[in-house]
DNA sequence: CTGAAAGCGCTTACAG
DNA sequence: CTGAAAGCGCTTACAG
């Protein structure tokens, strides 16, 4: 591989002067420069990222942090992220935690990719919220530019992309009431997430104002994924309740949920309706295709990195970008897996 | 963010004998060995991995090059691959082309995504087989550290990971025809991807061998997406056909083929049969779960990462891991999609 | 076992 | 407009 130097030999100037011709061309004569420019060419010369960072201070990378990279949560994220810091003339780099540890070495994994990022000199981390939010806090603290993605964690040294999970799940049961159901089920996501407890909160908070008590029978305790939503559709079924409609926490679980109806033999949504959470690529996919709450999660993304853009312009006092919009409100997107009940 | 020198000042050694403790501590005496451990934990020291790859030459990172990370093809690799290189203190770091360009255009967006790559000094690519055969030989003849992950390239200075998609396709019309299936019809990949001509001269010859001829008329032309598979299996059901049976050449398709059969009340398997390819995550989601292909993309990206592995060790003189299985055979995933009518 | 020194391939004030 | 020189934060022969 040709080096600078190289070049610079083969153009007889100095090496200054090609690092110029690339960086700042206007800087250097027209003449200098078109001779550069084809002792580049000849030479096949590929700037060296690594030795540029190192003498610039600077990485133009920023990194994303997750726990896996089979997830429909996590491929628009690095989609939208990666894109935009691509326009910009960034790179994103990702770091993956291990999978089925314990919690002790769980821990252990996160702190282990997370200083992996900032080992390569990244400018900023985007955290998705796989973690507890007190974890995602901690990280926050010792790196303060990092922004997170999906939750709000309380410290104000660094930044949040928040949706309102609240808001969704109240979107989620006004739009069964308004279709005439009262006899409703509702399928958790993991109990320790704040996003599914507000998606929860919402959800019954509405239901009471209509005089619709959850009670805790009522309530299944699901996981996000479509094997959870299996599990808990079929105590539903078993538990004899008959509800004309489930809420499922999001739409891994829904699918699990229309799964489990295909087998018993429930149509959706005649028998039962079924309402999901986040509007992923598989809610278009069903049949049939799912009511859902979109959570605009590539939108989210490129906020993120708006905002890991100006935390890098700002340390090198550019001028940033406009400010990203930094909270994202649900809408409720309707198809067909809800019935009218009302009579 | 403390440096090295930093560090050797606190612990009062110079720095070269820190950056031992770190690289090879059993060169350094106990004692300060202690003192610097010390020093780093006091100073919270991380190393700089830029400048530790531009005094080493080695960047410990191997490039994937992939055109979207939306995707049951990319994910899966994703994970297998920078899950192998983070066992071996390796890093992944992945370029996406962007999307929905001209020809021309996404040419140039496919070289500067590897470009990127190269920049970043990466020790060796792994490209996934989302271009044409000849534009990925191209690349890999001008970067000889290049993996091709999913088809084969004819030059012998680069490796492959090759999958048996002809065998593939023999397998589908295999167990159809087991299952008394003759009126068939076949949903194609694009027609110029290698991977889809293969299944579908597998599928064909298979069905010759028994003499079952697939006309034109029984072909149709996909995309590998689902909308694709939807709007083929419309036209296979306005060309009043009534196929017992359908091979749609991935799972994406499949799932778009089902969807269709729900959306025209055709039962599945009961008025029409389906096999799809991939064995992806779709295919134990769907319902019924969809009888296909398996391709394993884990372990085939995990065997990548390990060529890549050892194009690094080999050039720093270090002992090879053991040479992977480098081509791999397809296996038929029986579920439920199929009927069996035979009489 | 340890340190001084050179070097990795760039960039960027500073002079001219 | 251009070049010589110092420096980014490490590593690694080479001496001792």
């Amino acid at each position: 591989m040709p080096t600078l130097q190289d070049v610079a030999k083969l153009a007889g100037v100095s090496s200054a002067t090609v690092s110029r011709t690339f960086n700042n061309p206007e800087l250097v004569d027209f003449a200098t420069r078109s001779k550069v420019t084809a002792a580049i060419r000849k030479s096949g010369y590929t700037r060296n990222e690594t030795a540029r960072s190192l003498a610039t201070r600077s990485s133009r990378t920023v990194g994303i942090l997750t726990d896996t990279f089979v997830s429909n949560y996590f491929a628009p994220i690095l989609e939208g992220a990666s894109k935009l810091l691509g326009q910009y003339g960034y790179y994103a780099t990702v770091a993956a935690t291990e999978h089925n540890l314990s919690d002790a070495e769980s821990t252990d994994s996160q702190i282990r990719a997370w200083r992996s990022l900032i080992d390569r000199q990244v400018e900023s981390i985007i955290m998705l919220a796989f973690m507890e939010s007190a974890d995602l806090a901690h990280l926050a603290k010792e790196f303060p530019k990092s922004i997170v993605i999906g939750t709000s964690i309380d410290a104000d040294q660094h930044q949040c992309i928040t949706f309102d999970h609240y808001i969704g799940g109240r979107l989620a049961a006004e739009h069964l009431l308004k279709n005439g159901h009262h006899n409703i089920v509702m399928i958790t996501g993991p109990t320790h997430k704040q996003d599914s407890v507000q998606r929860g909160q919402g959800f019954i908070d509405k239901l009471k104002e209509h005089d619709i008590q959850l009670g805790i029978n009522q309530i299944f305790i699901g996981d996000y994924t479509f094997q959870g939503g299996r599990n808990a559709m079929r105590k539903i079924i078993e538990s004899g309740q008959n509800p004309t409609a489930v809420f499922a926490q999001n739409d891994d679980m829904a699918l699990g949920v229309a799964s489990e109806c295909y087998n018993a033999g429930i149509a959706v949504p005649k028998d039962t309706s079924i309402v999901g959470f986040d509007n992923s690529n598989l809610s278009t996919v069903m049949s049939p295709p799912l009511t859902t709450i979109d959570q605009p999660l590539m939108l989210m993304s490129r906020a993120a990195a708006t905002l890991a853009l100006n935390i890098s312009y700002g340390r090198a006092h550019q001028t940033p970008l406009e400010n990203p919009q930094t909270h994202f409100i649900p809408t409720l997107i309707e198809r067909d897996s809800v019935a009218n009940i009302r009579t």
